[in-house]
DNA sequence: GCAATAATCTAGCGCTGATAGTTTTATGCT
DNA sequence: AGCATAAAACTATCAGCGCTAGATTATTGC
């Protein structure tokens, strides 16, 4: 063995590798030495691309947030643009949930993560949004999509009407969303985004007006 | 060795000291040898009050959500209770951020969890909202809550003007969020609130007049 | 006072992320 | 062409992980 004939390995190939490997069995069955089997190869030669395991983690990381679309931002009116970024958002992270704890937890250091912010910062501040203001709606758009995506809130119920009806009087129906978990959080998800572009869009009206907004 | 006189663990204890230990130095700390070490024991000994090491981290999940305050829904109006509740939600997780990840991931059965889906579900129909739009508020909200706690936003940026200059041309004063952590977090996340519950009035009242709202 | 049970222990299994040092191949220079 | 260097894989190994099995000792119930 040793040294092959040609390359085994790309950190491309290993990242490849690592997604479908968390997409398939979840963050627990990502080992060095389970994802080097996946490649063909021994666990400590992916340490030749990546000075960790967490290296590599953060690349799947990168790789799934750059593909979140910011370029309805020269082109739709802000609270329009940030519907539609926020769709995107969803969509790249709920094609990859198993990640999403990883990716949503670490700091936004992420290239791609500051492109987005990037995107979204230059485009608020141009729409007349104060810098300040601009900064805090990037963030709590972000916290929106990011908890959206963290955990399904209709999973955490069981088809099991016994077990609310004794302890909890007002969740007697609560084993129907067991089965409707998809559009349950999908419902919810577009009700808080419709209220939250309102809310915003009503600070937005007021801010010439009123007291300094920050 | 062997049994002691007195007994030397409780669950109670168990749970104390892995929150600590949470607390202090993060969710990697918590080994079942480390733990046991922190409460004058060995490793093992700590299976004998809990099946499995997540067993722990879902007691200590279970004890930060059972201090929500949910006492308001009785008393405020519903838009009001729901400010208010989000507020005691995040300062229970703000109070132990490193297992915020941990806690907003897995699955909501936890009883504490249960016992709050059943507070606001249960006023929100009183206040009028249809059952299936209940169930939706409740979830963006947690969505919302939960997404703010998880990672600092403005932990996403370091205190070197360079770095973001070159790449991000929007992004020239971002070096400055660093110092400002705490208060562009919280600004984000009042502004947020704001936003959602002036929505969330706005398609309250509309309720009655418009097309069936699911 | 003896049997059963409860609460701790020690020993150890298979796994983990990571390091050190070896081996083989390809590449660059003269 | 040949030789030194560097690249890309390997093997062996470390300390630590969650967890199990079985031994040991103290308490409790009859």
């Amino acid at each position: 063995m040793a040294r092959p004939r040609r390359t085994l390995l790309t950190r491309e190939r290993i990242v490849a590798a690592a997604t479908a490997l968390v997409d398939a069995e979840g963050l627990d069955a990502l080992s060095t030495r389970r994802l080097a089997a996946e490649l063909g190869v021994q666990g400590p030669s992916l340490y030749h691309y990546f000075a960790t395991k967490d290296d590599i983690l953060d690349a799947v990381a990168n790789e799934i947030v750059a593909t979140v679309d910011t370029s309805m931002f020269g082109r739709l009116d802000w609270a329009d643009a940030l519907r539609a970024w926020a769709h995107s958002y969803r969509a790249a992270l709920a094609a990859h949930p198993n990640i999403v704890p990883y990716l949503a937890q670490g700091p936004g250091r992420r290239p791609a993560s500051l492109a987005i912010a990037d995107a979204v910062y230059g485009a608020l501040v141009k729409a007349g949004w104060p810098p300040a203001r601009a900064t805090h709606v990037g963030a709590l758009m972000r916290y929106y999509v990011a908890g959206s995506a963290l955990g399904s809130f209709a999973r955490g119920f069981v088809e099991d009407p016994e077990l609310y009806a004794a302890h909890y009087p007002h969740l007697s129906q609560a084993h129907r969303l067991a089965g409707h978990q998809r559009s349950v959080d999908d419902g919810a998800f577009e009700l808080g985004l419709d209220a939250l572009l309102a809310g915003l869009t009503q600070v937005f009206e007021g801010l010439g007006t009123g007291a300094p907004t920050g």
